[in-house]
RNA sequence: GCCCGGGUGGCGGAAUUGGUAGACGCUGCGGACUUAAAAUCCGCUGGCCGCAAGGCCGUGCCGGUUCGAGUCCGGCCCUGGGCACCA
């Protein structure tokens, strides 16, 4: 009997003999086409789950189908190693946040290696290493003396009975997960990086980056948000100053009933003086999480403060409302409400009984019932005086003219996008490099005495940051003066390590310098791969940042990934896998069971690599039986007897189809793995031909030499998805020089050539019989060969034919 | 609430540019092999009608465009992701 199929052993020996040729360690060489193959690094929490291992083997077999294409293949492999989980872990288990995750990388490492996958393990980057993080601090202060950064307060989740600041994750239901308090808004000083200032450029190049998702450019033109509108201002009554707000619609000014203003606004606490209820509606207003999804989503609640506006175009008095869904944070914490236009000022007018007022109509002048339902589409002015009868644009422009003349307004461009708050009042993370001089202000720590090091020998206790407790951390003297000054102590957000981390597997071991020059030969990302939830932030933040190493003059490139792929998440029983549903599988217990090429392949075949994948025993259970069958295919074939001269002159029907089927095969699995990313349907065709290559079977030795040709052609095809297997098979096969170093299989035209096609018969669409014709067979004869059919002659007997279309090498329709 | 996806047999999915709906695999059922079981191999497997040939219905729901719609358009339902301090 043949060698039977241990998974365990062949796979040792494949991983042996790379790890020893280094096969996946590579340099600079400009005589090559560099491949840059990536995916979105993990955070290293513990163990490997089914996510991690999908995103990494899909990487993996794009990775090893280049290098079969000839490309000088790059695929690195590191750790996302600072966040909140460690901060938790330290808690629950008293472990230093540093010490547990430096665990868990190497518990990671060993799992990764088991799985295959062709890293080059030589330029492992771990983002809490001084050497890493000091180069973000170092680009931190650059963009200080550039005015990119700047600190202003913004908001956070304050817990006032733990007395800390949480994460929008630890705000549940409104309370703080540990305290159960409820939670406040509370404005603190943080510093922001000015991501708004390549607002226009982030938009623009959108336009050209035919290698991503759609839905991912739109989801970020969204984000950006660039509108046009006009800033106007309106006079308040009393010693106020004018109130100013920025609106797109012009247009509607004249439908103005009210207006809103932020309960965080002056002119919200100079009513409350004189009202209890103002300040309790107030004081109300900040007990609420800082998340935009739970701000958008509550009830709107308002109060009238007494004051009013006036309208600038009618000199109406405008009453001012304090409302819990206008943020100061945002524009100036002030809107004009439109409730005849505007969805949310419409409910709220109908709930505090405000007037509502038509002011545009529709274009097509059908009449509408403003009082029963808003109108908020674009169309013409009414009851706007001289505007009347003005389209959208015409009125736009006129009112704009207006306010830019009498000097009380002008047009405006905005951005949804706010800048990049990175302040986080957590330990484990990269220390923002600030040292605050009482005479010198806040300065940044000088290039020679960087990295500012986080300490790593803590005391963790959960309770507010230990580095607020370190007088050795937080001690220090101005750079500037040399007068005692104080450390900052809140650390960077942990999006700052990876929004250039790619760039920094160019060069991990640079000690002086961000990037050097290798960075210009390896960037841009030529595929990058990763979870849709990062489709805004980490992508957005990442393009930023190579915009800002650019103008640094690190690197040429605008853009960091030329190709995106969006890998959808592993389901079981239709939910995410997860500890707290209690629904994951360890792919350690698999990879034991079954081998890590028979879990690659699972994960290849039972999803498009874009869709959520369900978690299936029975599918893992499958494909191990698929690559034993192969397994045993090939030794089969092997033991049949020795393969002749593939004779191509002296090939019989069955062999010759043989040959269509695999170079077919060759043309479609090229194209599903290269161009579609449609792995699934690569394997499906592998499959399928494995199967037709069974079914010739191995009788004669050209038998054998149409099938050795074919089963070559399966290994080398499946080599980049379970490459452990082939690279056993194509040693059996009898190949001296190894599998990793061979080329993508060639589609052979000529053996793609057949005479006769099968054709469809429609009748008014329907199926209604089969022909066979001749490729290069007419129209005429075609729909003559069609009409004849027994069976499509029941349909059309009796009938009148109004037209007949031919679609070439498919169908054949018959209109009667 | 706002932005972006998804919905096809018992299940995962295929149908790539508007042209044969259900490839490939799983499950299930039947058979071969076996003392038996496991493993393996062969056959069938969307629903309904029919001995068969074949017919009718069918891609979340309602409507439209077209010779032809899973695919395009309008409206709706359900569901997943993101919403700036989870990573």
């Amino acid at each position: 009997m043949t060698v039977p199929y241990d998974p365990e052993v062949i796979e040792k020996s494949a991983r042996d003999q790379w790890d020893s040729a280094r096969v996946f360690e590579v340099d600079e060489d400009p005589g090559k086409d560099k491949f840059y193959c990536l995916t979105m690094f993990p955070y290293p929490s513990g163990k490997l789950h089914m996510g991690h291992v999908r995103v990494f083997t899909i990487s993996d077999v794009i990775a090893r189908f280049h290098r079969m294409q000839g490309k000088h293949v790059l695929q690195p492999m590191g750790w996302d190693a600072f966040g909140m989980p460690a901060e938790n872990a330290a808690i629950q288990r008293g472990i230093p946040p540093a010490q547990w995750t430096y665990k868990n990388i190497d518990d990671m490492r060993e799992q990764l290696k088991r799985l295959g996958y062709a890293y080059d393990w030589s330029r492992e980057i771990t983002t809490c290493r001084p050497e890493y993080y000091r180069w973000e601090q170092w680009l931190f202060t650059r963009m200080f003396d550039k005015g990119l950064v700047y600190k202003k307060n913004a908001v956070v989740n304050w817990d006032p009975v733990d007395q800390t600041v949480l994460a929008n994750e630890q705000v549940i239901d409104g309370r703080g997960w540990r305290s159960d308090a409820l939670v406040e808004r509370r404005e603190i000083p943080q510093w922001f990086m000015k991501i708004t200032a390549y607002a226009d450029e982030l938009l623009a190049e959108l336009d050209n980056m035919p290698g991503w998702p759609e839905s991912v450019k739109t989801m970020q033109r969204n984000w950006i948000g660039r509108s046009e509108g006009v800033e106007l201002a309106f006079e308040v009554e009393g010693r106020h100053p004018p109130l100013t707000v920025y609106t797109t619609r012009p247009d509607t000014l004249f439908g103005v009933t009210y207006m809103a203003v932020a309960a965080e606004h002056p002119l919200a606490a100079k009513a409350a003086e004189g009202d209890p209820a103002i300040a309790a509606f107030i004081e109300d207003c900040r007990k609420t999480g800082a998340a935009e999804a739970t701000l958008e989503t509550m009830e709107k609640k308002g109060m009238p403060l007494g004051i009013s506006a006036i309208h600038p175009l009618t000199g109406e008095e405008i009453p001012l409302w304090v409302a819990n869904f206008v943020l100061m944070s945002y524009g100036t914490g002030a809107v004009m409400a439109v409730p005849g236009h505007d969805a949310r000022d419409w409910e709220f007018a109908k709930k505090h009984g405000l007037p509502i007022r038509q002011v545009i109509a529709p274009a097509d002048g059908s009449r509408i019932d403003i009082d029963n339902s808003v109108f908020v589409d674009k169309g013409v002015l009414v009851n706007s005086g001289e505007y009347d009868g003005m389209d959208y644009q015409t009125a736009f422009n006129a009112i704009a003219d207006h306010f830019e003349q009498i000097g009380s307004g002008r047009r405006t461009v905005n951005y949804r996008l706010r800048d990049w708050g990175v302040s986080r009042q957590r330990y484990w993370g990269a220390p923002i490099p600030i040292i605050y001089c009482d005479t010198c202000g806040a300065v940044p720590v000088p290039a020679d005495q960087l990295p500012v090091v986080l300490p790593e020998d803590v005391e963790f206790t959960g309770v507010g940051s230990p580095l607020k407790d370190m007088p050795e951390f937080y001690e220090t003297d101005c750079p500037t003066c040399s007068a005692p000054a104080r450390r900052e102590t809140d650390t960077f957000d942990t999006f700052v390590e990876s929004s250039w981390y790619f760039a920094r597997y160019a060069c991990p071991d640079a000690d002086d310098v961000m990037l050097d020059e290798r960075a210009r030969y390896w960037m841009p990302v030529d595929q990058y791969t990763g979870g849709v939830e990062h489709a805004i932030l980490h992508l957005l933040y990442s393009r930023f940042f190579q915009r800002v190493m650019r103008d640094e003059g690190l690197t040429e490139r605008a853009e960091p990934f030329t190709n995106l792929l969006t890998q959808g998440m592993v389901l079981k029983d239709g939910a995410k896998m997860s500890k707290a549903k209690g629904n994951t599988v360890d792919p350690q217990a698999l990879i034991e069971q079954y081998g890590a090429d028979t879990v690659r392949l699972f994960m290849m075949f039972a999803a498009p690599p874009e869709q959520a994948l369900e978690w299936s025993d029975d599918g893992v259970q499958g494909s191990f039986r698929f690559l034993r069958r192969f397994w045993t295919a090939v030794h089969a074939h092997l033991d049949a007897g020795p393969a002749g001269e593939l004779d191509l002159a002296t090939l019989n029907a069955a062999q010759k189809e043989l040959r269509r089927k695999t170079h077919q095969t060759i043309e479609k699995i090229s194209d599903d793995i290269g161009r579609r990313h449609a792995f699934n349907t690569a394997v499906a065709a592998a499959m399928e031909l494995l199967n037709a290559i069974n079914k010739l079977g191995d009788a004669t030795e050209l038998d054998r030499a149409v099938v050795r040709e074919s089963l070559s052609a399966v290994v080398l095809m499946l080599s980049p998805i379970v490459p452990h297997i082939c690279d056993a098979l194509w040693k059996a096969l009898g190949h001296s020089e190894p599998l990793i170093d061979q080329q993508w299989p060639l589609v052979d035209r000529d053996a793609l050539q057949q005479d006769m096609i099968e054709l469809v018969v429609q009748v008014n669409g329907k199926l209604r019989g089969r022909i066979s014709a001749a490729v290069d067979a007419d129209n005429d004869s075609i729909v003559e060969q069609a009409l004849a059919d027994p069976n499509v002659r029941r349909f059309i007997d009796g009938k009148t034919i109004r037209k007949t279309i031919v679609v070439p090498g498919r169908l054949v329709n018959v209109v009667v």
